[in-house]
RNA sequence: GCCCGGAUGGCGGAAUUGGUAUACGCGCACGACUUAAAAUCGUGUUCCGAAAGGAAUGUGGGUUCGACCCCCACUCCGGGCACCA
């Protein structure tokens, strides 16, 4: 027997798939299809990232599994080409994006290639061939036919630096994802998809797909549908009305004044009437000349400015109620206006305090007495009361009352009389109660709080309205306290810890508790509402609905903003219209397309912002000069060219059908493919790229193109590789891996085995040098067995003792895999080598379905030891070991036995014994013997097959 | 601040979802083979303890015959969103 040598066998076999094309699919067949797809790298300058075998190996090991099952299965791959790091490196060695691209690919080709993926090359594609982009002007020319692509002057997010206008998507925290460059805003001329209108059905439809939950969550939070109602403010003395959209219909009672954004359209409509405009002009510009990053920091001051003569009216209570305008209101969400509630909204408080606005509150915190229920049917009673926590500052207790008739714990409490305000309330009760009365004020915990219980000394429900008031401890001179109050309670001191509902009384102390602990002490949960009309005494849900519906009108709105589709670079698709003076935008006709990059000298974007191919050069003129479509006169071809992120939005419908010239893909083989029926990819790319390519084939069904509304059945998601250093490789840091280096030193199989190995897929995992040798040992001792084969070429139907083990690795193997569970499944192989590696000899059976289940994680042993078995056909085209699940029970089981919940032995019996037979073996083991003498048996839970447990007193 | 994850030996990580915690791999120690080394094989390897036994899955409590797993409170780490009304 020859060793395990990878690097004479791995490449004889890569050459010998590719030729005999095991691995490509049929687009005629009467197999059942799947169609596993990962993410098309982007053919960078660095080469294969070692993240990409990790994905790659993955999809490679389901769709090699799926063949074995009996599928015919599409596992193809591309280039996602079109992009800023190839241009940048055009720009500094003047090399054409087209070579470095072509460069590049073809390094990416031979990694991937040397790694054994079991690829349809045959369906490569490449984003930035023209015969691939044409389609992608083609579907873009369609977005502007119904009228989903439109130009609009906007402020866009520009980056100084790489001198191109980014969408909201990649700015990260206020700067370039890209370069890390603060972002400017910058009015621009840009063409934008209107992603919006899909908004509900994006939303809605992850219903129906089967995407890993935090992914999901990760889509619906960028969506950001929210539920609320438009309520108009007319403009006391003007036609306008202020259309604010609220979330808090139900705190409308309580709005106390209006906030614009400083960008709202009526600002400029009232400004003949605004007493300090010039104060308001000059608030906008300092607002507008602010960068992302400062507008947006949460942790600034806000600022704002009132509009000095203009009155809004309540519409719910007729108030004339000031309007103000602050950056803290987004202009391109909702109406660009809120109506303020101070009492219960943070940032409105925050507001309000800075600005000595009034605060008005009308929803109050609720709680009904757990134990000390309302009782149905009796009368209830309504109560203003005060709580006095009283601390002394030097202890830290807080004062409380022990009640002798009740089995009570209390603060100091009673009703506010007449006359009173909540804090006199507090200091006469304590002194009554306590005598204490020297007493300061630390502060009255803002609002009130309802509470809902029964009074069983007076046979009545109570709804009291509370108010609590936090005192302190000047000195401990006491008054004289009557007898009648000193025989109701003793006087005791309470540690903070016991400030809760567990030990005391008050039902209310929560709220208490949190409202001394926050900052901010706006109520922005739901309660009941006072103050506010016939609505008085409604909960907020109740409320909300009804004060919607009577003022204004239930609308939805979404975070989602439109898609800001133009870039002003060169190594991206041409944007597909022509302008022309009469007939304005219009689409270059079909048969014209692609529009292709013409050659430039200089890569450089102007200063100006526009594209290179807008130089003013005589080559880049002829290149735009075109005639118009409609009319014939002189027109201009568009400059700006698509993000990157457009060809990555239907790349899954071209590779049905890579070749078509006729089409974006042959109807016949869209419907044999799609829908997708497992994605994976990176995390990173969930909530963008995901998002967009859901939103054109979205498009693309309602025009009849896709034949499925959505893309992909299942998505699910590989975690990050992370340097041994537990940093992200990057080639600053010197700790990238090569997966060239790596390959050579210890072949793919070991590569694949041990990235699939090194943890759970899902999670991010740091790469291991000495690790690696594990898998590699693994692969040798398998190797190995090949000399341990008995009577080769006999087949036996059943292998003893061991076939419980080997029927339990097939189903361990087949499960783990559809939940991407690789390393447990690789460890269950490993268990099962090491078994077989114990005996003296192995039934080639046994043997043969080791290396069935192992084919997917390592392709090239795996079929050359098939093929030194004497074997002809491919490994790979054999069928998937099935389970024989009668074989997996055991006749003879082992029965753990605790003694209360500890394990003190155990036994073996026949399996499925019952209690009794379990009990009496059980009791009869000497290890468990000793634990029970001179001891009674309370209980005994017993679980079959597996556990006993004996409780004694 | 909000929403998702996560915390288990020296290290990467298992644990049938409430039933023997630490599978599998790395590392380490000792042994075999060898002139020697590498490779390979064998044995051991959570902690305390000579042993009997005890303790232990980030911390503190709870539910249970029994908790890494469920509940409550908290600490730390990672990811996403972040003035979204």
């Amino acid at each position: 027997m020859k060793s395990y040598d990878p690097k004479k066998i791995e490449k004889k076999w890569q050459s010998v798939w590719q030729k005999s094309g095991i691995y490509t699919a049929a687009d005629k067949s009467r197999k059942p299809k799947f169609y596993g797809l990962i993410e098309f790298p982007y053919p960078s300058g660095d080469g294969l990232h070692v993240g990409h075998v990790r994905s790659n190996t993955a999809m490679d090991i389901i769709c090699r599994k799926r063949r074995m099952e009996g599928y015919n299965v599409l596992y193809p791959i591309g280039w996602d080409a079109f992009g800023l790091p190839t241009e940048n490196y055009a720009l500094k060695t003047g090399t054409p994006p087209k070579v470095v691209t072509k460069r590049n690919t073809a390094t990416f080709r031979r990694q991937l290639q040397a790694l054994g993926f079991s690829f349809d090359w045959s369906r490569e594609i490449n984003t930035t061939d023209p015969a691939y982009y044409k389609w992608t002007q083609w579907i873009f020319l369609q977005l502007w036919k119904h009228n989903l692509a439109y130009k609009k002057k906007t402020l866009i997010n520009w980056c100084p630096k790489d001198k191109i206008g980014l969408a909201n998507e990649e700015v990260i925290d206020g700067c370039c994802e890209r370069c890390g460059t603060p972002v400017e805003k910058r009015q621009k001329e840009q063409w934008m998809l209107a992603i919006t209108q899909y908004a509900d059905r994006l939303d809605a439809d992850l219903d129906t797909v089967d995407y890993l939950p935090e992914i999901k969550a990760q889509q619906r939070n960028w969506i950001g549908r929210s539920e609320g109602a438009e309520i108009a403010f007319s403009v006391e003395h003007a036609d306008s009305k202020i259309n604010v959209f609220t979330t808090r219909a139900d705190t409308l009672f309580g709005v106390t004044y209006i906030v614009l954004a400083p960008e709202h359209d009526l600002i400029k409509i009232l400004k003949p009437k605004i007493l300090n405009a010039s104060d308001v002009e000059a608030y906008i510009s300092t607002t507008t000349k602010k960068s992302e990053i400062e507008r947006t920091d949460i942790k600034k001051e806000k600022t704002g400015i009132e509009l000095k003569g203009i009155k809004a009216i309540n519409p719910a209570t007729g108030e004339k109620i000031p309007v103000w305008i602050a950056d803290y209101v987004l202009a391109d969400y909702g109406t660009g206006a809120v109506m303020a509630v101070p009492a219960h909204d943070e940032r409105d408080w925050e507001f309000a305090q800075k600005y000595a606005l009034p605060i008005k509150e009308v929803v109050l915190p609720t709680v009904i007495d757990k134990r000390n229920p309302p009782m149905p049917g009796k009368k209830s009673v309504e109560r203003k009361n005060v709580h006095a926590l009283v601390r002394d500052p030097a202890t830290g207790k807080y004062l409380g009352l022990k009640w002798k008739k009740f089995n009570w714990l209390t603060f100091p409490m009673g009703g506010i009389e007449d006359g009173e305000n909540a804090i006199t309330a507090a200091k006469r009760e304590v002194e009554e109660e306590t005598g204490f009365k020297n007493l300061k004020l630390i502060k009255v915990i803002t609002g009130q709080a309802r509470a809902e219980y029964f009074a069983a000394h007076k046979d009545q429900n109570r709804i009291s309205y509370t108010t609590a008031v936090l005192l302190e401890l000047l000195d401990h001179t006491q008054a004289p306290v009557s007898v009648e109050e000193n025989e109701k309670y003793d006087i005791v001191w309470l540690d903070e810890s016991k400030l809760n509902y567990e030990h005391m009384t008050h039902a209310e102390i929560g709220i208490w508790m949190h409202k001394l602990a926050v900052k901010n002490p706006a109520y922005t949960d739901e309660g009941i509402l006072v103050n506010s009309d016939s609505f008085t005494n409604q909960t907020s849900k109740e409320a909300r609905g009804a004060i919607a519906r009577k003022f204004g009108k239930i609308v939805t709105t979404y975070k989602l903003r439109d898609w800001v589709f133009s870039r002003q670079r060169y190594w991206g698709e041409p944007i597909p219209l022509v302008h022309c003076k009469q007939c304005g935008w219009q689409a270059v006709p079909e048969k014209d397309l692609p529009v292709t990059l013409p050659p430039v000298k200089n890569y450089q974007p102007t200063d100006t912002g526009e594209s290179p191919l807008a130089a003013d050069t005589p080559a880049m003129k002829k290149w735009r000069t075109v005639q118009c479509p409609t009319c014939g006169a002189p027109a201009t071809r568009e400059t700006d060219t698509m993000p990157n992120w457009a060809g990555s939005s239907w790349y899954f419908l071209r590779y049905c059908d890579p070749k078509n010239k006729t089409s974006l893909a042959n109807q016949l083989k869209l419907k044999t493919w799609q829908p997708v029926d497992w994605y994976n990819g990176g995390m990173e790319h969930v909530t963008l790229h995901l998002l967009y390519s859901r939103f054109w084939n979205k498009f693309l069904f309602d025009i009849g193109i896709a034949p499925t509304s959505e893309p992909y059945v299942k998505r699910t998601a590989h975690g990050l590789i992370l340097a041994s250093d537990g940093e992200k490789m990057s080639k600053s840091r010197g700790n990238v891996i090569n997966p060239d280096h790596i390959v050579a030193q210890f072949g793919a199989d070991t590569v694949r085995l041990y990235e699939m190995f090194m943890g759970p897929f899902n999670q991010a995992v740091s790469w291991s040098t000495e690790g690696i040798i594990g898998p590699r040992r693994f692969l040798e001792k398998v190797w190995r067995l090949q000399k341990k084969v008995r009577a080769k070429k006999v087949h036996t139907g059943k292998d003893g003792v061991f076939e419980n083990v080997l029927q339990k690795t097939i189903k361990k193997v087949s499960d783990d895999i559809e939940a991407m569970q690789f390393n447990t499944a690789i460890s269950s192989l490993m268990i099962l080598t090491n078994d077989m590696e114990k005996k003296s000899e192995i039934s080639l059976r046994a043997y043969e379905i080791l290396l069935r289940l192992m084919a997917p994680f390592a392709p090239h042993s795996t079929e050359e030891i098939w093929h030194i078995l004497g074997h002809k056909k491919s490994i790979h085209l054999e069928a998937w070991p099935s389970v024989d699940t009668t074989k997996i029970q055991r006749e003879v089981v082992t029965i753990i036995v605790q003694v209360n919940g500890k394990v003190r032995g155990s036994f073996q019996t026949s399996a499925h014994s019952s209690e009794t037979e379990a009990t009496t073996q059980a009791q009869s083991v000497p290890s468990v013997k000793k634990w029970l003498m001179d001891k009674t048996i309370a209980r005994v839970i017993y679980i079959p097959d597996r556990l006993i447990n004996i409780v004694i007193t």
